[in-house]
DNA sequence: TTTGACTCTAATGTTAACAGTTAACATTAA
DNA sequence: TTAATGTTAACTGTTAACATTAGAGTCAAA
């Protein structure tokens, strides 16, 4: 099979080296980002890395201080939760779309796909959290919608920071496949108002766990 | 008096000034922005008219082709279908959630103040479809999650480019403040269903009339 | 007519250096 | 001692020049 070839600019192999150093944790939520620092450790110049940097000032992954300086995004409580009101209101609309097409049967089967990672992950705390967003990118995905799974992304920096900033072992507690399992049943049954409560529920606990997680962690403070 | 002096970048002029060329029509969908002839255009450097660029890029006023040529989106039937979908869901999030809050009544002011200028514009092409955004932009505002807001923006540029690309004069047609006196009533009397539906409705209307000028500009050519 | 090699050009990718500004520190004078 | 004023170091804003590559055009040979 003849693919397209991808090029690589090393613009964005330091977004993607950014993006992984912030949703890792690397880079933690305020720190200060220095120009020249970064550039020198990506081994690239100032003007490279700031197209990147740019970028995910737009994603939200950075904001921009008085002089211009950049640091790591923080998320607060009231944050996360409009957030992920904006979130469960993508895929609530994500998952009724996906159920009114016309081959929802087969776009059905790529969420169960991603059901199944989920399952075969659980306990491995990091590739839990990339399941887990695959699975809810793989719905908005599904949806037939690619403005909403587009929109969806640019949700995705914000929300990686919040897990990362409640910590991943306390985000993850209580999270399992058994719940996304759920959604899916909800799914195939195919009733819209059960849908919506499911993921509104889905998501309410979400927030719960993320935010509890904040409230121990500012008791430690 | 003294005021802080508004720090302005040459960076932030290009975007603004971009943004409105191609809002504005200037810059037509489509067409191939080359770096050179802009930063020519515009009296700075290259480096400093890229980060602008990147910018709009991810807003969606931009597409990359191949190795990397910006050019401005032109954005087809379908894809308006889809952006219009989750625009109405954002907005129904957002009416939902303005009604929901302490001093709605409050909020409910500014949306009519909204209200108020599109209804004193009726007939300026250009001012009519600021104030319609503007109408539109303020529930988002009013409906007290600033994450929603910044969701509802990373859509508005490729609204306008729609607007720009169906013709002004075609899509404003039948376009009037009554119908958005409508939603502001229909909020006023708070049914959850009844604002949803009249939002829908409001945006149903609006994709057929973008799409029926775009259906006469495929009979033009 | 087509293929292949070659050149040339125009555009983007990338870099290094310069300029202006801020913040912190050192110095001086009352 | 202290408050005002140099002074310096660090950082971002900005630019100009260099590197690389896709694409068009040319031309000769099969």
């Amino acid at each position: 099979m003849i693919r397209n070839l991808k090029r690589t600019t090393l613009r964005d192999q330091c977004l993607d080296g950014l993006r992984a150093a912030i949703t890792s944790g690397q880079l933690h939520s305020g720190q200060h980002l220095v120009e020249t620092e970064l550039s020198e450790a990506f081994g690239v110049s100032r003007g490279t890395l700031r197209e990147a940097m740019r970028r995910l000032e737009q994603e939200g992954l950075l904001v921009a201080g008085p002089r211009g300086q950049l640091s790591v995004r923080a998320i607060d409580k009231a944050e996360l939760g409009h957030i992920y009101e904006v979130r469960t209101a993508l895929e609530v609309l994500a998952a009724q779309r996906l159920r009114a097409q016309p081959d929802h049967a087969q776009r059905l089967a790529h969420l169960r796909e991603a059901l199944a990672r989920l399952q075969r992950v659980e306990g491995d705390l990091g590739e839990q959290i990339e399941a887990d967003l695959d699975f809810h990118r793989t719905l908005c995905e599904q949806s037939g919608n690619p403005a909403l799974l587009t929109t969806w992304l640019s949700l995705e920096g914000a929300i990686r920071i919040s897990v990362m900033q409640a910590g991943l072992d306390r985000a993850l507690r209580n999270m399992s496949a058994d719940r996304h399992h759920l959604i899916v049943d909800t799914l195939e049954r195919g009733d819209p108002g059960e849908i919506e409560d499911e993921l509104q529920r889905h998501m309410r606990e979400a927030v719960a766990r993320l935010v509890s997680a904040y409230e121990t962690s500012d008791a430690d403070s």
